[in-house]
DNA sequence: GCAATAGTTAAGTAAATGCTTCAGTTTTGA
DNA sequence: TCAAAACTGAAGCATTTACTTAACTATTGC
């Protein structure tokens, strides 16, 4: 489920941007307003919509309106497609380490 | 150790795209050369080692050449960096969570 | 030695990115 | 009612990206 290449392309997309993930740390703290997540960030307001469409785009973020203000939440299914696309490298890289380990350990029993 | 702003960018970045993300898979199932790299890839050699040096400027993989090929192999630490980047935030978000529960909780027992 | 192999480097290009400014549109609070 | 607040969208611009082709440099096997 979700291993959608278009989507993790999207996902590390949004993430190699420092602003993006600047934004997305303040969201894992808590729900935040488009000018609340501005404040830190050296930008236009103008500039931060956009990193934030690149976000949502992503699945990374979510958002709603409500009156004037967009209210900004984390989707934390969407970071699980990234880690679990990682883990996977990790475990057949770790699967490999093992079965050369096996290989040399008997080798080493055949001398 | 090693979470520099400008290495998570080179990290995520380097990640975004499927061609650079399928010659990692390539390598997390063990080492292989420029071509080998190259053959199932709809490109040039000469894109392909490009790519390469995305990734190995961002850490991910490391080569070195004996004759005239050069030989690839993933760094394992590396992908743990962008692995705890995002395991960080899963935590935080889930704190946050637990804490809401907790409130939620409390003033439930105050009705 | 010399052609094939394996890779490298440079230059060029089309498209995508990361901003900016400016001119809107809704909402809201006094 | 009307100005300020909170965005939104479009246009423009400099830079970076993801390629291409073409010319080049080592290595290796015969």
């Amino acid at each position: 489920m979700l291993h959608d290449p278009a989507q993790l392309d999207l996902m590390f997309q949004a993430l190699a941007d420092p602003a993006r993930r600047q934004m997305v740390e303040r969201l894992s703290r808590g729900p935040a307003s488009v000018s609340q997540l501005a404040e830190p960030l050296a930008m236009s307001l103008s500039a931060v919509v956009q990193h934030l469409n690149v976000l949502e785009a992503s699945g990374l973020v979510r958002t709603e309106k409500l009156g004037r203000v967009r209210t900004c939440q984390i989707e934390p299914k969407a970071l699980g497609a990234a880690e679990h696309w990682i883990n996977e490298r990790r475990l057949a890289w770790e699967r490999r380490l093992d079965r050369l380990g096996d290989f040399l350990a008997e080798t080493k029993d055949e001398t």
